[in-house]
DNA sequence: TATGAATGAGGGTTCATTCAT
DNA sequence: TATGAATGAACCCTCATTCAT
């Protein structure tokens, strides 16, 4: 009941969000955008900031839990690296969500900014290992595994400023070329 | 006189967006960090939305003409490519800047906004363009040069959310690690 | 039944009221105290200006009522008059109640206002009276007498704003105190 | 010229809070009453609150002033003490700030309250002070001076609730009636 | 008898911008 | 060339109150 309410909120806020900025979003424009009143936002959340951390907290937790699950797998090196590069472009194709996490971050309490941004170290973090271990085993050519990670994680977040997902690239392929170009780009060989 | 004043307020202004945002930046944030009284800041600008737009249009134009110039030398496909990799990542480097562009740029007004994207397109088409030639040369593997230009401009354009220039890589060194990976990953062979 | 629940919320209100203020303190307050709902004290009262209305006009009945009740007495005017002070400072010494009446009368709607003025008339005037009748007596000297009563009021009315009943000084001490002054101040001799 | 302008405002608002009270006075009505904008207020105040404190501390400075250049003045203890009353009847007859400190104190921020308090724990003390001297000489009956000086001060404060300036007895004679009953009370004989 | 859900009205405050000087 | 003074418009948020259940 009241919890899908709240999600109904979250969802027509980050739109918003995502189109107008944090600061430029009024909780006018967010309760017309749920069908609510101004007031009624106050029922469900703490405050414009707080309906934001949820979001982000939600987008965030849902993304680390995934990599998380890869992490445990029992797949070889190299499946698990072409794994988290699937499902990170498939996350980071959310673009709603997407823009949200890179742009309005800062809006955030401080307390709060570090919870996220600590959850954030931990995603990157899987990446980095994976190609620690890659590289560890003579796989992977000589570059720092931070740069590379971040590399690749620039490569995919970026698409929410140019790729159209009904254009002539599908989803897929878009993931494909991503994936092709970093390990091509990093694999010895 | 009146020019030099004005760049040290765009400068100055410059900053402060990418510190606090367009919109959480304020007039007397401006007017502090550029010495003068908030009044004065209309002396020289229309609007606060006339300094960012001049900040940006100054920003894209000047990487637009290094590009430009590339573009126009005689270099081989290869070395061309290689220049732009190597500038935009200069580029890029510029923290304050790249945030401003990434961040702020829906601020703008809707034709300021138009002016921007269409240099943006400029400055994205230069690359593309290498890539379609280096392609049908053959000498890259069949890849949307689109995507892969992105590709390339997301990795490097992420760096300021990541990057310390005074840590262990140097930005000599990011840029031979993202080239590398780039080239790598999209060269034949 | 439901007088006594009213009772209860009247009882959580006025501690509220006094220690907040009518404005500062809200239904939610109030219904926190009470251990209801916000919206269940609309079960039992009108308004929250009409929980402030029922709170001061038992207050001021119940004051009211024991005055007359000495006034209707046999006994001397001495003796009237010393136990109207007593009277009186035991009625003041419940500060909550005592805040209440001196701090939010002005938060009534008029026509309430006017019938809690018209109760606080009819028992300042108790003293006037009795204090007329000692002075055509001779017992006292030639003052005023209202501004002889309302000296007195002050003086007991105050003491909500210093006085600490668990201090050096307890309560019956402190009615003897204001007695004496005010007694000795007035009779002649 | 500025200061002047703050003076004007602080004038305008203290009859406005006196009049409605702290909470329920405006910034809006304030600005109306003092001829400027609302925004205006926050050119001269940080906000609603520092204006009151404002009011207050000036109010209760000037008090205290008048009652240290009495202690600190040749004259005897009864000539003190009869001009301490004299003095505080003086001040406590303006209703407006005498309003404001009795009933608007709470709204203060902690700090700023407890400046104000502070200062008026100075301003009682000093009666206090010259009580407990009449009582070593042996000029006063036995009772506690604390309370003594807390009567006389709640016998002057109380006047703004009945007390009417253009009625039957003037200031001075109201001043006189204070003065007579006290000393009466509280003197030996 | 009681409340969860909802809101209209308003309140304090901020800020880009103006303008007389 | 520069600013002190001023403001209209808007924003986030609160709260007494209502009402269906």
């Amino acid at each position: 009941m009241k919890e899908e309410k709240r999600k109904l909120i979250r969802n027509a806020a980050a739109k918003v969000f995502a189109e107008l900025g944090f600061k430029s979003a009024t909780t006018r424009h967010i309760a017309r955008a749920a069908g609510i009143s101004p007031a009624a936002v106050y029922y469900y959340f703490d405050s414009k900031e707080d309906l934001l951390y949820q979001i982000l907290e939600e987008t965030i937790s849902t993304g680390l839990s995934l990599i998380q699950e890869i992490e445990r797998s029992q797949k070889s090196l190299k499946e698990k690296l072409s794994d988290i590069l699937k499902i990170h472009t498939q996350i980071a194709v959310d673009f709603n969500k997407m823009k949200l996490l890179v742009h309005n971050q800062d809006a955030l309490d401080p307390e709060h900014k570090e919870q996220i941004k600590e959850k954030q170290r931990s995603y990157t973090n899987s990446l980095i290992k994976i190609l620690d271990e890659l590289k560890a085993e003579g796989k992977m050519i000589d570059l720092d595994t931070k740069a590379c990670a971040f590399a690749f994680f620039g490569m995919v977040s970026w698409a929410y400023r140019w790729y159209d997902p009904k254009g002539e690239i599908s989803p897929a392929r878009l993931s494909e070329i991503f994936n092709r170009i970093f390990t091509k780009g990093i694999y010895r060989d």
